[in-house]
Order: C-alpha cells, then structure tokens, then sequence
DNA sequence: ACCTCCCTGGCC
DNA sequence: GGCCAGGGAGGT
C-alpha cells in the first residue's frame, strides 16, 4: 500500500515527466474521489490550462504546484497507484481520476477502493496539514530523538499506534511502522510514554534507513499488486521485509516465530524475542 | 481511547 | 457468502 516509499517514488516519476507541462484538462470518473472539493467541478476547472511548476510530497501527500498558485493535492490512499501513459493507450478498471498533458501523455489515478482523492486549492485555502494538521514528515523533517521523547512524554497509545498517526510523524503506514519497530528492537504494544531514552533514540535511528531502504527497491508491491510504479512495474521491497507479512515465519534475525497482534485494529507483525 | 464507516478484490 | 486488507474521518 502507498507509504511514504511509494508514494515519493511516485513523486520522482511524475517529476521527471510532469514537471514543465501544461495540463490540457481533467476528469473525474468517480465523484467520490472529489470529496475533498467543495465543488467537485472545482477540480477540473481550476487546473486546466496550467503549468506543473513543482511536485513536492508531505507524508502520504503529494503536492503538485501549479502556475496561478494553484495546487493540485494528490492522496492514493491505500489502493491507488499512478499510471502516466500515452493519451491512446487502453485504460485500467478503476481508472477514476485521467489528466490530459500538452505532451500527448495522460497521468491516470487508478483506485479501486476510492480511498483516495485529489483536490485542487486556491490560495488561502487550507493546504497541506490543514485536514489531519500533519506532523513532520518522516523522511524530510525526522525530529531529533529529544525532541521525539518529549512528544512520546506520557503518552500511553501503544508506540506502533502513534507511528501510524499522521499528526505525530506523517509518512509511515502500517507495512513500514512494523519494519521500523522491529529494527529497533521495540514492541509495538509499548505504551509512547514508557519508553525509555535509548529506545526512542533506536526508533529514530531506524526510521530513516528503513524508508530508504524501501525508497531503493521501488516500493513495496504485496502480491495483490495494488501499487506499482507510474511505468506499471512492481516495486520488489516485499522480499526485504522482515515482519510485515511474515506471521509464522521464522524471524530472520533469531529465528523465532513472527507473530501477529491487532493494535488499534491493525494488522501487527514482530519477534516477540527481538522487540521488547 | 475506542469504535464504525467508507470501498472493492481476493480468498476461503 | 463472509471475511479481510487499511488510511483517514467522524462520532461517542
């Protein structure tokens, strides 16, 4: 599912091929992928004829900056992924968002589970953060592991729970939170608050290493293939994992069994006997 | 802090 | 035919 990972993998792709383009024009197929706009037309309306000046990614966000000052806000949400091909080429199932370029190309949003959106803003309007006021993001913006224990200081949401929390660290899903606890040695269940100084400094540690270790591979496919590249190959980073995914298999590290828990109603995978 | 909902494909 | 996957919003 797109993570931060995937989703800045994303954002490189569309870079290199967006970015000095001029929109031609814009549909929604799906409405429910415009309710973020007061005025689902809005979408359309508002970033035809305009130039992709920048593409930047906050957490899960992807941010397209426009001339005009208008940004079109881009959230894949857990099943959609990116295609860019040429006008004429044949269209998936669920393709609910299609972006016509002045280069013949076409950027597609494909999301069969419509949690995703996209939401073109004017200036003054509530921008990025404003609807889940966001924290940092993981990769660009880590806060220093002081900093992260004085956000943890008595919290008593189990760590993997505020991992997941956009507002307390923007970026991480569920398959890279687990990934992240698990190369830090810490539990998933372990209160925020009760961890201890070196703890907080292992998860910090952890954070960006794995992100970018993601980062390398592409991403991470699961066999449903629901995310893969804008070019529609596969991300491989799923061989890498150590726990996502993994229950019942032997912990590469100590060979104890992964098992499997529900925080928050979340899927959970960790060595019992690695992360305490 | 907890629950429910949204939504569809894939799997048993 | 029912359950699961889960990011995020909303309600209590």
């Amino acid at each position: 599912m797109p993570e931060l990972p995937e989703v800045e993998t994303t954002r490189r792709h569309l870079e290199a091929a967006v970015v000095g383009r001029r929109i031609v024009s814009a549909e929604i197929r799906h409405p429910r992928l415009a309710r973020r706009q007061d005025r689902p037309a809005d979408f359309s309306d508002r970033i035809a004829g305009r130039l992709v000046l920048r593409i930047d990614r906050i957490g899960k966000l992807l941010m397209k900056r426009l001339d005009g000052e208008v940004t079109w806000v881009t959230h894949l949400g857990m099943s959609g992924r990116v295609r860019l091909v040429a006008a004429g080429d044949a269209e998936e199932p669920h393709t609910n968002v299609v972006v016509r370029l002045d280069d013949g190309n076409e950027f597609r949003l494909v999301d069969p589970r419509t949690f995703g959106f996209v939401v073109a803003l004017l200036p003054g309007e509530p921008g990025e953060g404003a609807w889940t006021s966001l924290g940092p993001d993981a990769l660009d913006a880590l806060p220093t592991s002081p900093r992260l224990a004085r956000r943890l200081a008595g919290r008593s949401a189990p760590i993997k729970a505020l991992l997941l929390d956009q507002g307390f660290l923007a970026g991480l899903g569920n398959i890279y939170a687990d990934e992240v606890l698990f190369r830090a040695g810490v539990s998933p269940h372990r209160p925020g608050g009760s961890l201890s100084r070196d703890e907080v400094a292992r998860i910090r540690a952890a954070i960006r290493p794995v992100l970018r270790a993601g980062l390398r591979h592409g991403g991470t496919s699961l066999a449903d293939l629901a995310y893969l590249l804008p070019d529609g190959r596969a991300g491989d980073y799923l061989s890498r994992l150590k726990v996502y995914g993994r229950a019942g298999d032997p912990c590469r590290r100590c060979g104890d069994e992964i098992i499997r828990t529900v925080v928050r109603g979340r899927s959970t995978h960790w060595c019992p006997r690695c992360q305490t």
